[in-house]
DNA sequence: TTGACACCTTACTGACCGGTAAGTAGAGTC
DNA sequence: GACTCTACTTACCGGTCAGTAAGGTGTCAA
């Protein structure tokens, strides 16, 4: 059979794709190898076979997620900024769904205890996504789609922090997402059009990566 | 001497003290009683002692850090909203330049880790920290002071969401908070009074609280 | 048929974790 | 002077942590 060698060569991407919500959900600290190990059924050392060290395992997370933004954001280049932030916003809701918070949140809350290794591709990740918000933000003041005080800059650092904060918020107040993707349509002037695209359709999730 | 019994007395609050500021740095899961034992100069079960298990720790840090918040609200009670504001910014760069986070990021960075009875007082304190910033938006639009779109409780959670996601960004970027701070007076119209108001004086860091 | 290799397992280590039991020093009370 | 209480200490517990060493097994190529 066949089956078996799949499942083979898939423990790596397993242990990867387990690491990944015990990450988002519960921290970096907070997860252990006895963690995957139980729920993949393989041992302890399996883990350390693939991942030498906790450290190894961590940079690979990030690094497969900083692939992944990257081609989040290619896969929508096209798109008109209002709709790009709808995408931005929609990603937060399934990460919520999920009960997970998102990446840059948990990296940056935990900065201090991380191995300086993790440090410094989170450092890489954070200012990507940075970047990437204040993209949309300038592109739809330039478009004349969005309107807002002060610089893009200012407007897309704002919307990236709001949005980390409002998905570790919610965990304790259920609203704090929509009103808060609510409350950013407003500061944007596109209040009355984007009211309608709120709740349709797409599970558009950014959740394929099969390579490595 | 008296000296002695004073030294005996405060080893409670020193706890606290020390364990505080692991806390906001480290996050919960990431510091031990050793850690405490350790900077103190006592034994592992003195602290034991004051607080039986490490869950009442940590209740009693995010008690502590309730009344003190009300302490400081009260405090500044009288003063315009948009001075109240900035009362706010300012205690955001005190947690900056200590290299901490605020309580309720790394509560609900780390909250499904959490004891169930710190989250419960979690929750609470939360929702207190959120009230105010809707408090002080809400009252900033009655007076004609702040002009904004949206709701006061949009505004108000959006507030609180931006301060708290860019307190753990400036960990890797430093300019995350004063590039925040300026894009929300500017978006509740406020812009050219406080930009005199950025870096005027005063310690007012909120830390005191001798009580308990 | 042999050897090399990928992919595991078994079995273990030392460090650290939160937590506990029992004892003790000193101060205050009767 | 015995008693009690607070505020510790010493000494230990079982559990969990990341990490390692050595061995086994199936696959594939020469």
């Amino acid at each position: 059979m066949k089956a078996e060698n799949d499942a083979r060569g898939d423990t790596r991407r397993k242990i990867l794709d387990l690491a990944e919500t015990l990450l988002l959900s519960r921290g970096f600290n907070a997860f252990s190898y006895q963690h995957i190990s139980a729920g993949l059924g393989v041992r302890n050392a399996a883990i350390h076979y693939h991942f030498a060290r906790k450290t190894d395992l961590g940079v690979a997370l990030i690094e497969r997620y900083r692939r992944r933004f990257a081609r989040f954001i290619a896969a929508q280049a096209g798109l008109a900024p209002a709709e790009q932030l709808e995408r931005y916003f929609m990603l937060t809701d399934t990460y919520f769904q999920r009960q997970q918070i998102c990446p840059s949140g948990i990296l940056s809350a935990e900065l201090q205890t991380l191995p300086a290794e993790m440090q410094q591709v989170g450092g890489l990740f954070v200012a990507e996504m940075r970047a990437w918000a204040v993209d949309i933000v300038a592109r739809g003041r330039a478009d004349g789609s969005m309107q807002y005080a002060g610089s893009p800059a200012g407007m897309g650092a704002l919307m990236f922090a709001t949005m980390q904060g409002a998905l570790q918020l919610a965990r304790f107040d259920e609203d704090a997402i929509g009103s808060v993707k609510r409350q950013l349509r407003q500061l944007l002037g596109l209040a009355a059009e984007a009211a309608g695209a709120n709740n349709t359709n797409s599970t558009a999730t950014t959740h394929e990566e099969s390579q490595q």
